[in-house]
DNA sequence: TAAGTCAAGTTCATTTTGGAACATATATTT
DNA sequence: AAATATATGTTCCAAAATGAACTTGACTTA
C-alpha cells in the first residue's frame, strides 16, 4: 500500500492507466472516472459540465439571456469598470463574442459604457446598470447556493483543502497554461531531462 | 485566525462576499478568483479553460477534428464499444451534435459501427479503426503532459488528496445535478410554493 | 397482442459562435 | 517625430452547435 492508496474513499490515484483495459463495455461513465490517464481534467469538465448546464439553461429561460451575455454581467458585478477585454480573458470567450454580447446588454439596458477620459481610449469601462444588477440580484443566489450543493458531499475542511489546492493550481497558471508540451517531452524513450 | 486560514498559503476561503466590494477597478481576474461568490465553479471553469482551448485548438489543426469529434475518438478509447448516447451522458454535448460526429468521423474512417446483434437494435456499439487509434495514441500523450503540467504546482500527496476531493464530489453528483435549488432555500421573504 | 411509453439516433431549420480582416488608439522603437 | 508593433473593439461571414420534430426499436402493462 503505497500514498496513493486512499485512506477515506476507496480510491487509489494509480497511473497504470489503460495497461490491462479492453473490459467487457462497461459503463463508460466509469471507464472515464477510473480507468483515464487524464482523471484530473475530467473531473474538472465534467463537474463544470453538471454545474453549469442547468444554470445557464436557466438564465436563458428566465431572463433571455444567453450564457456568454450573463457571463458579462457576472463579471461586471464581480469587477466594476472592466472592459470588454478583461471579461475574455476570464471566461475564455472570443472578443467578438463578447462585443456582441455587451452590445445586446447595452440595447437592452443592461449595463452603460464610459469611455473613461482620461486613460486609454479604446478601452471602454463598463457598468452594471440597475436593472443588471437586479438581475445579478436574482440569480447570483442560484449560483452560490447550487455550488454549495455540488460540495455538499465535503466536510468545511475539506472544502477549505479543495479550496487552497484549486488556487494553488490556478496560481501556477502561467507556467503551463498559454503553451503546449513541447514535442521534445513526448513518448522520449531515453533519458528525460526536465528543463 | 480561524479553521478558514490558510496554513500554506496566503489563502483563506472567507465567505465574505460582495459585503464590502466595489473597490477600484482592480484586475478582473483578482476579483474573480478571490471575491467570488462561487470560488470553486469558477477555479474550475477557469482551468478546463486553461486546459482544453489549447489542446482542442491543436488537435483541430492538426487533425482537421472538432471538439466532439475527438471527443467521441477519446471516449472510445477509453471504453470501446460505447454508444452515441453514452458519449452524451459523459460529455455533456447534445445527441444530435454527437450523431453528426460519429457519421463524420465514420466517413473519415476513424470508427466503425457495429449493430451489436441479440441486443438492442437502436443502440450501435462503437469502436476505433486502426487509424483511430493511431489519432489517440499521438495524441494522447499531449493531453496527459498537459495533465502532468497544470498540476506541477502540487506535490505527489496534494495531487493524491486534489484526486480524493474531487472524486468525493463527483461521486456525490446525483444528489446536486439534474435539479437546481429548490426556490424555498433561496432568501425567499415570503412562502411560495412550487408545484 | 395491442396501446402506450420510453430510449437511441437522425434530420432539418435556426441560432450561435468564432476566425479573419478591419479601424482605431496606444506603446515602443529608432 | 516617424515608423513599427501591439492592444481594444467591431464587422462580416462561414462554420458549428442545438432545439424540436421525427423514425425506429424496445420495454411495460393491461
Amino acid at each position: 500500500m503505497n500514498w496513493l492508496q486512499s485512506n477515506f474513499l476507496n480510491i487509489s490515484y494509480d497511473n497504470n492507466f489503460l495497461g490491462e483495459a479492453k473490459e467487457r463495455p462497461v459503463n463508460m461513465l466509469e471507464a472515464k472516472l477510473w480507468r483515464n490517464p487524464c482523471p484530473f481534467t475530467f473531473r474538472i469538465n465534467y463537474l463544470a459540465l453538471l454545474y453549469n448546464t442547468p444554470l445557464y439553461k436557466l438564465v436563458r429561460k428566465n431572463y433571455d439571456l444567453k450564457r456568454p451575455e450573463y457571463v458579462v454581467l457576472f463579471s461586471l458585478a464581480l469587477s466594476e469598470g472592466g472592459s470588454a477585454s478583461e471579461v475574455s480573458n476570464t471566461s475564455g470567450f472570443p472578443k467578438n463574442t463578447l462585443s456582441r454580447a455587451i452590445n445586446i446588454l447595452e440595447t437592452r439596458g443592461f449595463l452603460v459604457k464610459k469611455m473613461n477620459s482620461s486613460e486609454d481610449g479604446r478601452k471602454q469601462s463598463l457598468y452594471l446598470s440597475k436593472s443588471g444588477w437586479e438581475i445579478i440580484n436574482e440569480t447570483l443566489p442560484i449560483f452560490e447556493e447550487q455550488e454549495k450543493r455540488m460540495l455538499n458531499s465535503l466536510t468545511l475542511g475539506e472544502r477549505q483543502i479543495l479550496f487552497e489546492l484549486l488556487s494553488k493550481v490556478v496560481l501556477g497558471a502561467q507556467e503551463w497554461a498559454q503553451n503546449l508540451p513541447s514535442k521534445d517531452k513526448l513518448n522520449i524513450k531515453d533519458s528525460l531531462d526536465e528543463s
